[in-house]
DNA sequence: TAGATTGTTAATCGATTAACAATC
DNA sequence: TAGATTGTTAATCGATTAACAATC
């Protein structure tokens, strides 16, 4: 019998695609409980959204469950890491080792995710060759050349507003595809460059939501 | 002549409201810049966004433009913190004083946005009676006690996955009405509690979108 | 068999976008 | 005056939800 279907992950909307991971880690948890089999049901109310919601959202992910029982906890990890890309290593550097750059060097849930930061990056004379959770601070006159010669496609930025948009460029210069944008502005692609995505991570839209709802 | 309309806050979508933050960041800017009326076109066109899409997210906040022109930058930001409530003073406490916890208390951002942070928690009594960026660690034994009170309604969850559903339990039971929760799971409000709000901050979906789009 | 759940197709709901009169 | 922009009302689009046959 078959496992899995096809998936094509252009046609997941993006409010799916940022709710699978709150799907896998219910999963991986059920799984460290020892959970042979899971329904969409029993997901949905963990994370108190309607099952139908989660149903269609599994869906994408290629995953085929059993009428009356549910999804393989196994099947079902296995579909929505590989449907994520999380099943291979994605490498990465941090731009910025302040406060917020250094506590994301130490986030060892990123490794669960196939996310591997390899280097950290920082004007201030002082962090440079120092180590944070184990990885190097270079100077940010390497990064480029450290950008090149490693292959490195994904970056996350932890720098002040004021230089972001200039190493933003920098680093699509260097053939950066993917940016993490955890500074306060919005970065932009510069023109004639394609291919680039950049996914801004924004702390204060969250605390809106707090202030304004409560 | 009026410069503000009656403001309406339940009335504001979900989406609008976390798009807020970005118009404000953009116009103070402008400000900074010395720039006296700003149009939604120019804030437009710095996020990428509609012209449209934007007039009808200022709306929300009470804002009256002037045709031809735009709005009055410094009656803008009035109004966008106004609605948003950051003119005014939100106490809170941080619970858990790992990296990320830490990075947060040094976050000078918040302060900016009203979001005053008088204290943090951890377990570690290595950690207990130490100040990161001035703020002192209490220990988790002290908690209940604390937020009673100082009158505390407002806590940020930087703590490991297994101990948060506790805590947050704690925490309501105390009296707290909003929690910011950075754990890697759902939180429920205990049944009977209400006037609760939990905003989950995930960092991990946004790294999802950058995975299955790049 | 009875009943719970999947997965598809259709309906609904809400947010975004378009159109356009009013305004300075 | 001409033209750009606001703000309202209407249309469109896309996501969520509902209905239900298929399945084990």
């Amino acid at each position: 019998m078959k496992k899995f279907r096809p998936i094509d992950r252009m046609s997941a909307s993006l409010p799916t695609i940022r709710r699978l991971p709150a799907y896998l880690q219910v999963v991986r948890q059920a799984e460290a409980d020892g959970v042979v089999v899971i329904s969409g049901t029993t997901i949905a109310q963990e994370l108190e959204l309607e099952p139908i919601q989660v149903r269609k959202d599994l869906a994408v992910t290629g995953i085929i469950g059993k009428p009356r029982v549910g999804y393989v906890v196994k099947d079902l990890i296995t579909a929505l890491e590989h449907f994520l890309r999380w099943d291979v290593t994605h490498t990465a550097v941090v731009i910025g080792a302040g406060h917020l750059g250094t506590a994301l060097l130490g986030h060892t849930e990123f490794r669960k995710n196939g996310l591997n930061v390899i280097a950290a990056f920082d004007t201030d004379v002082a962090k440079v060759g120092k180590r944070f959770h184990g990885i190097e601070v270079f100077s940010t006159d390497e990064l480029s050349s450290y950008l090149t010669t490693h292959g490195v496609t994904l970056v996350i930025l932890t720098i002040p507003a004021h230089v972001a948009q200039e190493i933003c460029t920098k680093v699509i210069e260097a053939g950066v595809k993917a940016i993490w944008n955890f500074t306060s502005i919005k970065l932009k692609v510069p023109e004639g460059q394609t291919g680039v995505l950049i996914q801004k991570e924004d702390l204060s839209s969250g605390y809106a939501v707090l202030s304004v709802r409560a």
